[in-house]
DNA sequence: CCAGGAACTGGGAGCGCTTCCAGTTCCAGG
DNA sequence: CCTGGAACTGGAAGCGCTCCCAGTTCCTGG
């Protein structure tokens, strides 16, 4: 900026003169749209060119009542919850679908009041033709302002409480109960839960799955050990299930960050993993292959969980009436169960 | 969306006529502008909370040619880069930083060419308030696109090349020698250094500060064994460096998943650290604490440096001229050196 | 009591684009 | 050679907001 000619944007009158057609002849060549004879389409082109004019986006928009974006919203009474590299797969899965659609991306953290009080008025002004929302507690205030919000919005994960009309979830019961079978089918009776935060759906869920599956392997469930998806936490909460049950044998956690906490924990401690204690995580992170002994964990396809979240928003903006979609999960067997 | 009548937004004329002024003044009110007296301004409050209005920014945004956002674009040519937590945790600092000066983040992952080709489309036409530039590479084609925009960029981390008007840096150079510099200190004669990209500045700043300390102890620096500062390539330049070197002693690595890489290494070559080897890593993200063991660090600022982009952005539009920045770093000593 | 400002008000002209629609051109068929 | 309709064109009306500016009201001091 500012090294150059404070010359103006051209704008499509500009175009449309130098190409000698009418202001409307050009918008529909550029548009691609019918009605424009082969020699005036080219003629804007040349115009076009000649002039390096580019479309303002927000006149068009305006005229259009089309953002041309699409918001993502991450709550959290945190911004550092952001910090888990799950949101950033999920981005690159959803960026490159509102990419395909010529959309825009906009990225809210929504952990101050003032940040929620923006999606609030991004839900109901016409800032974006749509919105993803993740993250959600019990409770939380996004949940009822995405409802009165006339605009199309996918949840990112069930929440607490009503299902909503469109969202993407994944299998987390499924996944859950697959790990805690896995454990139990290694021989593992003692088998612990480091869960997730209980006001979320995913924390919930996860946990059933680990009931559901002891219980249906004769053994007896630990009741939930709660952490809030953070390694520190799951290292405390590694803690203390160690101390109030030192002869447990398997750990079953809600996620990798949180099981890594325990890896911490059981090497501190010194039994040896998975030798004395077997433990399986959740997510499939990096951080999971990174981890010593290397994390058995259940697989999710994060990227393409921001990917058809983004799709069905389209689909919705588009008019269409996707129908809500669950990811499968897998069991990926390393070292540490 | 769709439960509710079909009604539409109330705009502003019908706020001012329910409110019995005059659009300009409920527009005054609005902006807390002057020359509204207390009664009108009420009248006007009263209004808006009766009829639910919320002013439509893509209308405010024509009328006032000002976008309402910022673009924060990362670079690459694989979106996987962006998995890095590193860019997460710019984002909270960005985040809060727009948040402040009421400005939306939008978020481009410039990866393929379509990409590319609409960052320099925002890049041209008024689609955005001003632009943040991060993971440039040698010759990007994004450098020339920010160059001709009249627009404001800020660069996050130099790149390679004329240096930048505008931008946010860390001490790389700096925070390379004393990690180095510690390593000497602690006895180590014949210390590796695993580099980050040398098509980055950030990966050859690294290097330099490595080299310049290498150089100031006496001791005779190692030529780069260059990864991609993903931890897989980490785990190979340490393999090929073991290879090469059996005898080392030390290891610089560029960055922290670099470092967690040859950590990994290390173990499954029975290679004792920091007992054998001392291994440095650069960042301070999550992963060298979880590392085992955990990791001796160069720690960056990393949510300042998102901050302190956004707020020079921030002045840039505001028509200021912020000086460019260099963050300090500060070295963190764990146990892996 | 009046002139002269300060404070306030609201009409209207945009911002740059899309899109409706009335009008024009063109051509095949009668 | 004329008619009717398809193909195309461009003037004009917005989209919802801001902000200039001319006009009005309301004080104050002389």
């Amino acid at each position: 900026m500012a090294e150059n000619a404070p010359r103006r944007q051209p704008t499509l009158d500009e175009v449309a003169e130098r190409a000698g057609v009418s202001r409307s002849v050009a918008s529909r060549a550029l548009n691609n749209a019918p009605h424009v004879s082969r020699a005036k389409r080219e003629a804007v082109e040349r115009a076009v060119r000649q002039l390096g004019y580019v479309p303002n986006p927000t006149a068009r928009a305006l005229a259009t009542r089309r953002a041309g974006a699409a918001a993502l919203v991450v709550s959290g009474e945190d911004p550092s919850i952001f910090a888990d590299p799950f949101f950033a797969q999920v981005i690159v899965g959803a960026s490159g679908a509102l990419e395909e659609a010529d959309l825009h991306l906009m990225l809210c953290l929504a952990a101050s009041d003032r940040g929620r009080k923006r999606v609030g008025e991004l839900l109901r002004s016409k800032g974006a033709d749509g919105v993803m929302l993740m993250a959600l507690r019990e409770d939380d205030p996004l949940i009822r302002m995405a409802e009165e919000a006339e605009m199309p919005v996918v949840f990112g994960g069930r929440p607490v409480g009503p299902v909503p009309r469109w969202y993407v979830d994944v299998d987390n019961v499924g996944g859950a109960r697959e790990a805690t079978e896995y454990l139990a089918s290694r021989g593992r009776t003692r088998v612990a839960a480091i869960c997730g935060r209980l006001d979320t759906e995913a924390g919930r869920a996860r946990y059933r799955g680990y009931r559901d599956a002891m219980l249906a392997a004769g053994l007896d469930p630990f009741p939930p050990q709660e952490g809030d998806f953070t390694e520190p936490s799951g290292a405390a909460a590694m803690a203390v299930l160690l101390a109030e049950h030192p002869d447990l044998d398997g750990v079953f956690a809600a996620n990798d960050n949180m099981g890594a906490g325990a890896l911490r924990t059981l090497r501190e401690a010194g039994r040896p993993v998975p030798a004395d204690v077997a433990v399986v995580g959740f997510d499939d992170l990096a951080v999971a292959r990174i981890a010593d002994p290397p994390l058995t964990t259940v697989h999710q396809p994060i990227t393409a969980f921001g990917r058809e979240m983004a799709r069905m928003l389209v689909a919705l903006v588009n008019g269409q009436d996707p129908t809500p979609l669950i990811l499968p999960t897998r069991l990926v067997t390393r070292s540490s169960a």
